[in-house]
DNA sequence: CGGATTTAACTTTTT
DNA sequence: GTTAAATCCG
């Protein structure tokens, strides 16, 4: 156990001693807000005696979550009760607890925005509204909207002015009663309905708020009113509420985060004790100052200024490219530049983007020039289609009244069970008054089936049924293993020779590992607790800093985290600012946090890039430098024209020059091969070579010549690698 | 009904 | 340039 003490500084000790009572915690980006969090627990813990159940801690991601979890353990060792998660996975727990008692059903299950967003499409279809009126995604936000800010469906329908809000208000109002008949919630309903529950029966409020003496928030900012409520209500009786914030780095305003919930804390709790955190351990001075030149120019601030007793540091470096395949290349360039110039590995590097789109021309650069990296973000493991199949199976077992996973399924893979029979299935249900599952066994009542879909249906049926009945007998690993088996979506998948149906494949094996691990891990595996976890996980959770290998990321996704290097491409308007963010002044604004998210989260140095044509799906357009690259101070930032700068090493120019490696990949579109040819020239037995990845090595072969010319190197720390030349990028020397 | 082929829509950010 | 939805054909 450590000194909790340790390395505070003044300001981070006052917070942490802090007397109870409501806590404003302001903290600048890499100014110890988590450490603070996590010492101001363990200080309650160890010094004040209060016993860890008392006390609860809200994150916004797992991985915060986790990390909190572990460095209070740390400090106190011993803890056992101490309630420590995402706000999400907190309410859901509390709610399978309580939901018994206010007559839900116990074991719900979970919507993410897909399933949500096949739900209202399937009410605008029984409303007859045509899907290509009112696009099912808008009216999924308008919903959420409701829903964080506390507006049940009959007061946003007597409040709509417009053709579109009145349509929104009738289809919320059916959504909502579908998902109780469904018996599920969305990720809103975790954090409305137990508002709802603690406004029916105060008695149970009263327990949670005698339980939790001590509530925390971490990433206050991010708070919606729903949240806002829901902590406020907890914290009502002992006021010892200690939320940890930074305004400047609001960055979820789409989500519902209320930005006022932290300016006007002081109001909405009395006698508030503030404490400003200015002091920041991760950037240098140049870094700094770049990001409070940018955030100096939105309003209705908090106002903070971040200081540093480290280094000035290098100058912000702009590079300004033709197009973004150069955009690319240079960070690939810049890249090697730093890591034989400051001796820096991979996992230094992050590449901050604002669309995930951007990740593709980097990742194809990064491949070429043989550099490991890993995503975070895109299109999340568990979102993917097949996983989202499997996980269909598994949700109608567990929740047979999931009439969203019974759709998805019922067909897939192929059973003789189309759309016209499921019609006939979903008339009698509606008839009889009984849910769509409940009504597969009554094929015999159908009429309008045929002898072929009455069949397939009862087969489908008793498939689940029994599956059903095995839940408690067998383990969810063994039951998923051979439900992958009986339903056929292996036996569909290992059909499919082409290459994505076998990434598909590999993708289910992992997610039958995933279960495995769940199984191994947990005290008392349960299918529904399988679920649970992996409809309330997030990608940022699992991505690890131990992997040597560049990140790359969604400036959203790299909140909390830091790196000694980060790039940031597509610094252009209507990219960054993103063009929908140009209708108001609060979006700009919310941009600009980003922006400055995205510069405080480097440590030593930061690389802007721009590109004046770019290809978005399809077509080409000519772009603007970003607004935001002007308000940074001059003094920090260089401007480094577009090519002429490299100097990277002192062999040929030409063999290191990226624009030379992007013709070298046109060559296979448009052979030119002439260029590249030459160049490979350059590589012959015996000659010493540096490889971004390997290291320094020397060539024992050369193969072939021209585009098939392959090169095989004995690296120095003993490994032996094989290259297609026109790929492979190396330094000479 | 199922599978194949064509078409359109899409890109903001996520628990 | 990708993916889901719409349409067509056997």
């Amino acid at each position: 156990m450590e000194d909790i003490f340790k390395s505070l500084n003044p300001e981070q000790l006052k917070a942490v001693t802090a007397p109870d009572g409501p806590i404003l915690v302001l903290a600048g980006a890499g100014s110890g807000k988590t450490r603070v969090l996590t010492t101001r627990i363990a200080h309650l813990i160890k010094q004040r005696e209060v016993p860890p159940w008392q006390i609860l801690s809200m994150t916004f991601t797992n991985k915060a979550a986790g990390e909190m979890r572990g460095r209070v353990a740390k400090l106190t060792g011993e803890n056992k009760g101490l309630w420590v998660g995402t706000f999400h996975s907190i309410f859901a727990k509390l709610l399978r607890m309580e939901a018994q008692q206010v007559g839900l059903y116990v074991n719900f299950g979970i919507y993410d925005s897909d399933d949500q967003v096949r739900l209202i499409k399937s009410i605008m279809e029984t409303l007859r509204v045509p899907v290509t009126q009112y696009a099912p995604k808008s009216i999924a936000s308008v919903i959420s909207k409701c829903k964080n800010g506390l507006i049940p469906p009959n007061q946003f329908m007597k409040s709509a002015s417009t053709p579109f809000e009145e349509i929104a208000g009738k289809i919320y109002s059916a959504y909502e009663n579908q998902l109780r008949l469904n018996q599920v919630f969305d990720f809103d309903d975790l954090i409305t309905v137990p508002i709802q529950i603690f406004e029916k029966y105060p008695e149970i409020l009263a327990k949670y708020q005698e339980r939790f003496q001590y509530v925390h928030v971490d990433e206050y900012q991010d708070t919606n009113i729903a949240q806002y409520t829901l902590v406020r209500m907890l914290a009502e009786v002992h006021q010892n509420l200690y939320v940890v914030g930074d305004d400047d780095q609001s960055i979820y305003g789409w989500r519902g985060a209320d930005i006022r919930n932290i300016l006007d804390f002081e109001k909405d709790f009395p006698n508030t004790q503030i404490f400003r955190l200015e002091q920041n351990y991760r950037s240098t001075k140049t870094i700094l100052k770049a990001a409070s030149s940018v955030v100096v120019h939105n309003s209705g601030r908090k106002g903070k200024t971040l200081w540093t007793d480290g280094a000035d540091g290098e100058k912000i470096e702009l590079i300004e490219t033709m197009d973004e395949r150069e955009e690319a290349s240079r960070i690939v360039e810049k890249t090697r530049d730093e890591v034989f110039k400051h001796k820096r590995t991979f996992k230094d590097f992050a590449i901050l983007y604002r669309t995930s789109a951007q990740s593709r021309a980097i990742e194809d650069a990064l491949r070429r020039g043989g550099m490991s990296y890993v995503i975070v973000g895109g299109v999340r493991f568990y979102e993917r289609k097949e996983i989202k199949d499997a996980l269909a199976y598994l949700k109608l077992i567990a929740n047979p009244m999931d009439t969203v996973s019974l759709k998805r399924i019922i067909n897939f893979p192929a059973r003789g069970i189309g759309d016209v029979s499921l019609t006939h299935v979903q008339n009698y249900a509606a008839e009889q008054g009984k849910s769509i599952f409940d009504s597969l066994a009554d094929v015999k009542q159908i009429p309008e089936l045929t002898e072929r879909a009455g069949t397939a249906i009862h087969t489908f049926n008793k498939m689940i049924v029994k599956y059903q009945q095995l839940i408690d007998e067998i383990s969810p690993n063994e039951l998923v293993h051979t439900l992958m088996d009986e339903c056929g979506l292996l036996h569909n998948l290992k059909e499919d020779s082409t290459s994505e149906g076998q990434s598909r494949l590999e993708n289910i094996r992992e997610f039958l590992s995933a279960i495995k691990e769940y199984v191994e891990e947990s005290d008392s595996p349960t299918l529904a607790g399988f679920l649970e976890g992996v409809a309330l996980v997030s990608d940022v959770d699992t991505w690890n800093d131990k992997t040597n290998a560049i990140t790359l990321m969604t400036l959203h996704s790299a909140k909390g985290l830091e790196f000694p290097v980060i790039f940031i491409p597509g610094m252009e308007e209507n990219l960054f600012p993103i063009s929908r963010a140009l209708e108001s002044p609060e979006q700009i604004e919310e941009e600009r946090r980003l922006f400055y998210v995205g510069l405080t989260r480097a440590e030593q140095k930061v690389y802007l890039l721009y590109t004046n044509r770019r290809n978005t799906y399809g077509s080409e357009s000519y772009r603007l430098p970003s607004r935001f690259i002007d308000e940074i101070d001059s003094s920090v930032i260089e401007r480094k024209k577009s090519r002429s700068t490299t100097t990277s090493s002192s062999l040929p120019s030409s063999f290191t020059r990226p624009r030379i490696s992007s013709q070298k990949i046109y060559a296979d579109a448009h052979p030119d091969y002439e260029a590249f040819s030459q160049e490979s020239t350059l590589l012959r037995k015996g000659l010493m070579v540096t490889h971004a990845l390997f290291g320094r090595g020397q060539i024992t072969s050369v193969e072939g010549s021209g585009k098939k010319m392959k090169v095989t190197v004995q690296f120095q720390n003993g490994s032996v690698k094989k290259f297609i030349a026109q790929y492979a990028q190396f330094d000479i020397g």
